[in-house]
RNA sequence: CGCGGAGUGGAGCAGUCCGGUAGCUCGUCGGGCUCAUAACCCGAAGGUCGUUGGUUCAAAUCCAGCCUCCGCAACCA
């Protein structure tokens, strides 16, 4: 029993903007988890924080006028405050410019370093300028850049690697010895094959990003994300650092939670990595997946409402938190609405839990006054219902236990609607007409809050606001409602009850559609106002997001760029890519092929016959593995859905013009 | 032929490994009850289990082919 420790983490988030409802699920998700084994004893370690190194932010905050540490230090605050929002019980936060980290890192780059596992890649780097990829040796093939067979040159950049080529046999081994250290198991297949495919050397510094951790025995070189961004999971119990002592404690992690996008990095690199210094590995990795939006997109034509904040406001902490921990099955993805959400509140929180306890409170109230007499009558129905009930904690168990968060919850559902029925069975409205009856009533109501005392309990890790409102109800101690303290059905003693508001208010779904469907034709209509607005060359509109500029160039500079109109001969979808239109076009001496990808926002129908816009002297550009060279660019403008608008030329301009 | 996942009543999913009356939640319809947040309880309707062929006494389940969707990889010069 001694020494139960349960260190578990979220992945460090990426402060470049605000969070959204997917981070939130990944958290809540750890917290659950969190709660629950610090309810059964467990020393539990939870540990959140940020990720704030990165070109990224220092092109965000170069963009809004801030030093990159201002710039996260003001987002930062804001996640810190919606981990309060949503009661995430985080005993540690770590970010990545912490002080401690940094030395941490540092620490670690140099040990990697000093053992040969970091090496500066252009010792024997190979660099293939069209691919702009850094080769080794034995990568080579007969000499030549094995993506596009062209030629190499002596590296001109030099950067740091790690050996993550050196571990493949060993973390295949790993995954064949632990056989459940990555979650779910279908995800394991995909990291064999990706290993079995050849893994690279994994690049671990940089010279061109300035905001990050300095490779303290080489200053022009910055840290690049994985060695900062990994270690964090130890720097945070103080590992290589001072700040805290409880490396010895807590590691190894019993389970990393991330989304499935970086499973790869938790289940390749970050064991090589470990390996690498000889600390022990993370006993298990979850890939979880995603919330999805309705209908794909960014919710804007859906009327969905995706900051957690919002959400929060507007339905309560529990009721989000209940919706994400039910809604997406193990290891799949789920689906978020508006209508989900709705429905999973009124028919699971307020029709079954709320009402229940509201039911059951109500009647205590009205046929005594508040407080059960001890004088209980068993009857038909009881063991039924204590059997469920009895029953539940031990599935809850078995089921976190197999981190399959959904169907814990819906285990306890089902001793709340096992009462539910209960309550018809006996009806207790029928009893409490008869005076001779009223042990037998007593006992139902007793029955009653005992279920009530169990779920209660066992909803405490997911829905951490609503267990002591239903005790205050009940008249129990919220703090003393731990697993150790169920002492099976029929354990406690007499109630007396406090009616109080509903735990859960039902939602008008149409009522609540509506609103937020006008909300959005509003925003909508708004929009368009702006578009039409944008269309007038005497109202010019400011841009959307802040323009990052570039360096100011010379005259001669710009001479160098030779832009001409060019001809579209054919253009066809391709079928090996969803994104890429193959042009033929006649510049005004030949034809050339460019691939360009905006197949999503033109057919090629659009582009046949009309002239458009290139860059003719761009070097060609093998893609594709090699299979294709593009010849050039077709100039277009980004547009604020994510697009493209192609600049046209009328059809009377000769092909072959310059552009100035 | 790059890798992988998925196609089951109106919606969302389980069942497929280890063949044998197709199950759950929501929705719909009918009934019951009145303690409760117009909530609760019971019942019913609704599925050729993507498609074609094969194995078998028997296929959602095993085998082969095909179709469709979705990830990843490749890739917007």
């Amino acid at each position: 029993m001694e020494n139960k420790k349960y260190y578990i983490t979220t992945p460090i988030y990426y402060p470049s903007d605000k969070l959204h409802i997917g981070h939130s699920y990944t958290t809540v998700a750890c917290d659950a988890l969190a709660r629950y084994k610090r309810m059964q004893g467990y020393d539990v370690m939870f540990l959140t924080g940020t990720d704030e190194h990165g070109q990224k932010i220092q092109d965000k905050a170069a963009a809004k006028g801030v030093t990159p540490q201002q710039y996260v230090n003001e987002i930062v605050a804001s996640i810190k405050e919606l981990w309060k929002l949503m009661n995430i019980s985080n005993d540690r936060f770590i970010r990545t410019t912490d002080p401690y980290h940094v030395e941490t890192v540092q620490k670690i780059f140099r040990k990697l370093y000093e053992n040969g596992d970091i090496y500066k890649g252009c010792y024997k780097g190979h660099y293939c300028k069209p691919c702009e990829s850094f080769w080794t040796d034995s990568q080579l093939k007969d000499g030549k850049c094995p993506d596009c067979g062209g030629d190499v040159y002596e590296a001109e950049e030099e950067a740091y690697f790690f050996k993550t080529s050196k571990y493949a046999d060993r973390l295949l081994k790993l995954y064949e010895d632990v056989p459940d250290f990555i979650q779910p198991e279908s995800r394991k297949n995909e990291m064999i094959a990706f290993i079995n495919q050849g893994l690279q050397d994994t690049c671990v510094s940089r010279t061109s990003v300035k905001w990050g951790i300095p490779v303290d025995f080489d200053p022009a070189h910055t840290v690049y994300v994985w060695v900062d961004a990994l270690s964090n999971y130890i720097s945070a119990l103080g590992y290589g650092n001072e700040q805290y002592h409880d490396y010895d404690k807590y590691w190894p992690a019993d389970i990393h939670m991330v989304g499935k996008e970086i499973l790869r990095f938790h289940t390749i690199i970050w064991p090589a990595m470990l390996m690498a210094l000889d600390l022990p590995l993370p006993r298990r990795v979850f890939g979880h997946g995603w919330l999805l939006l309705d209908g794909g997109k960014m919710s804007k034509s859906k009327g969905n409402v995706v900051d957690p904040v919002v959400l929060c406001e507007r339905y309560g902490v529990d009721a989000i938190r209940y919706f994400l921990l039910r809604e997406i099955p193990f290891g799949n993805d789920g689906v978020f609405s508006n209508e989900a959400l709705i429905a999973r509140i009124n028919s699971d929180l307020a029709n079954d839990l709320g009402n229940l306890l509201s039911r059951t409170v109500a009647m205590v109230e009205k046929y005594f006054g508040g407080t059960l007499p001890e004088e209980r009558e068993a009857g038909e129905f009881d063991d039924d219902l204590a059997a469920v009930i009895s029953a539940m904690p031990e599935k809850v168990t078995k089921c976190m236990d197999d981190l399959l968060i959904p169907q814990a919850l819906a285990e306890i559902f089902k001793g709340i609607q096992r009462a539910n029925k209960y309550i018809d069975e006996t009806a207790p409205w029928v009893l409490a007409k008869d005076e001779a009856k009223r042990p037998r009533l007593a006992m139902v109501l007793y029955n009653l809050c005992e279920s009530l005392r169990y779920v209660a309990t066992l909803l405490a890790p997911f829905l951490p606001s609503t267990t002591p409102k239903m005790a205050e109800q009940l008249g129990l101690d919220a703090a003393g409602l731990t697993y150790d303290a169920l002492g099976g059905f029929g354990a406690h003693g007499t109630y007396t009850v406090h009616k109080g508001d509903a735990l859960f208010p039902r939602i008008d779904a149409e009522k609540e559609l509506a609103e937020l469907h006008a909300a959005e034709e509003a925003k909508k209509a708004a929009a368009e106002a702006k578009a039409a607005k944008a269309q007038q060359p005497a109202a010019p509109e400011a841009a959307a997001e802040p323009i990052e500029h570039q360096p100011e160039i010379s005259f001669d500079d710009f001479c160098r760029v030779e832009m001409r109109v060019a001809r579209v001969l054919s253009c066809e979808n391709m079928k090996e890519s969803k994104k890429l239109l193959k042009i033929t076009v006649f510049d005004g001496e030949r034809e050339r092929l460019i691939l360009s990808g905006i197949a999503k926002w033109y057919k090629p129908e659009d582009l046949i016959g009309k002239n458009v816009g290139i860059v003719a002297n761009l070097a060609p550009r093998p893609m594709m593995k090699g299979k294709y060279v593009s010849e050039g660019m077709i100039m277009a403008a980004d547009t604020d859905d994510g697009g493209a608008s192609v600049m046209f030329f009328p059809s009377d301009v000769r092909p072959g013009s310059g552009i100035h």
